[in-house]
DNA sequence: TTTCTTTACGCAAACGCTTGCGTGATAGAA
DNA sequence: TTCTATCACGCAAGCGTTTGCGTAAAGAAA
């Protein structure tokens, strides 16, 4: 399997090698048929033109950078401050991307990585994501790629994550410490390593506390936090003994709020919230939340660290490692702690 | 001013390009005398590499990418949202840096941008930067630029605002409506025109409401929020006739929840407080937040937009326009409404 | 039929840099 | 003095596209 570039399209149909970057560019001046031979056969082959040649020989670059003083909040963000710390000290642009929890999307931004975009990816999956050959794609052809918080397991690349069954027993373990006897488990996918940790460690400490396991008490919430919201809202309506909530990630806290407010249901008199949650605002909510929280700068770091020792070697997808670095847990009032 | 490339360097020193391109590389294969008059032409001439060319040659694009499911909560995070929706649909890249409200960062990101690493930039100013030339040289070789949010008003690029004057005259309008006569001023720079304007509108709803200006009243706030916090707690304790705080940015809000909550001053009762604030947990603050927000994902939105239309242009950087979104008052529990 | 347009494609020169290999000097070793 | 390293640099072939210009073929106009 050589490289497959211009010239290899260019010689497989006998066309020239102007003719295919023409018909790729969807130019007036190339026929229909021969468009179309091209593009089936680029298809065929997985052609992805090289940017960096285009770029040079186009000149323009199709990047645009935003240069902004800083962000923070969220797991997200911290995480990508951690990654700059380290990148820019080493010579390295970062290119963001979102995937908005969705694998079609993940898809195929991975595979505009293909001829060399990028030296490296950093990936947290998509809640979408089952099926990781895209990235087993993309680690084969040599492109390093550090998983990090939303990991694929089976997958042999270097990974950072935290301990989750830890947490999801922690956070439990802290909420039938409180007095909770019917915990929710607010979920985004199931599908995610992380949350199926979590719920393991969840499960794990309510046998150790000879508690039955109610699969209903499992909510999988979606996308929306509207949906979510009201899928929350109907949850706590049909099952008023309900008296914790486990929520596996920061954005459905709010919906959670929301829904109990709705509800007149009281935080934590009558309803204890735990959240995985990395927010600056946690202790300044109403009431202040308690969190397992992640070591979410230092895992974005570990990340980019790992991805640039990786890529100094001479065969840097070769080089995997696996860091866990421990969460924490923060009491605060909505688990009932006094002031 | 024509082309300077390894080339011209080449030709000026009378060495080969070769020699030039190991010398920048500091290659052991060049004598130190010789790397140093390199070194120095290029310094002098504002040499930097063809990023494209560099990455064709030796295969490595020193990119990494990032992809994450979602960024929300905060301003740039939101912003960045905005940005991703409209470019990656036009099929743009976006890099990403981080200044870290220090203006000798940003000046060597932006100086990056010369030989066409990117096709056009989005900038948040820093909170030190003052001097604006090195986004008028960026300017000036035809890299558009759009600054967003915190801009600098001489530059004859595009902008993307929010009404920043309106927002502090609501802001103290609406604290003086609510009671409060002597209120402090949380400003992270006062060079930035955000600030400026802010304080502009502070200033001139005291004028309205015939009341004195106040020096003393306008605290300067810096980068660490620990040392924010006891500027603020110090602040108060010294004027403790202060009866509202405004909050020029997110993060000095939990700075000032803290020392408000350290000197027991209750909010609202003895101290109202309204933010400049994106966060989505402004309502479920304790208390919830008063706040000015700004349309964070449709400033990003409309930055990328005017961007990408740029682009288009033959000569991009010469099309500017600017807009002013409207920032929103959402008065909650902070300012002393009941629920 | 001749001439003029289109249409559809190929040629080859960039684009700006990297790097394997080669080579003349200089220096130390024998 | 001769031989062998070492040093310091140049040659030139890439890297994979883009694009201005040229042209054969086919159809339209005359």
């Amino acid at each position: 399997m050589d490289k497959i570039n211009i010239k290899r399209l260019a010689e497989e149909l006998n066309l020239s090698t102007s003719t295919i970057s023409r018909a790729l560019q969807d130019s007036y001046q190339i026929g229909a048929e021969t468009k179309q031979r091209v593009l089936d056969l680029a298809k065929k082959l997985n052609y992805v033109p090289n940017p960096h040649a285009s770029s040079l020989g186009s000149r323009k670059s199709h990047m645009i950078a935003v240069v902004i003083p800083e962000v923070f909040d969220s797991y997200f963000a911290q995480a990508i401050n951690g990654i700059e710390s380290v990148t820019q000290e080493k010579g390295y642009h970062v290119l963001i991307y979102m995937t908005h929890e969705q694998f079609a999307k993940e898809q195929a931004i991975l595979n505009t990585f293909h001829s060399g975009r990028v030296d490296g990816v950093i990936l947290s999956v998509s809640a979408e994501t089952k099926d990781m050959t895209h990235i087993q794609t993309l680690h084969e052809q040599q492109v390093p790629v550090v998983l990090f918080d939303r990991v694929g397991e089976a997958l042999a690349t270097s990974k950072v994550t935290t301990d989750n069954r830890e947490g999801g027993y922690a956070a439990t373990k802290h909420l039938l410490e409180r007095g909770c006897r019917n915990i929710a488990f607010l979920s985004i996918s199931r599908d995610l390593s992380i949350g199926r940790w979590r719920l393991e460690g969840h499960h794990k400490a309510l046998r150790d506390y000879d508690l039955p396991i109610n699969e209903h008490y499992i909510i999988d919430c979606t996308e929306s936090d509207e949906v979510n919201g009201k899928l929350i809202k109907a949850f706590l309506r049909k099952h008023p003994e309900v008296d914790g909530l486990i929520a596996t990630v920061e954005k459905l806290t709010i919906s959670a709020y929301q829904a109990c407010s709705e509800l007149h249901l009281r935080i934590p008199e009558e309803v204890k919230v735990i959240s995985f949650s990395n927010s600056r605002s946690a202790p300044w909510l109403n009431p202040s939340l308690t969190t397992i929280t992640q070591p979410a700068f230092e895992m974005g770091k570990a990340a980019a660290t790992m991805l640039c020792k990786a890529l100094k070697h001479k065969n840097p997808a070769s080089v995997v490692e696996s860091v866990i670095l421990p969460s924490q847990l923060i009491v605060r009032q909505s688990t009932g702690v006094a002031i």
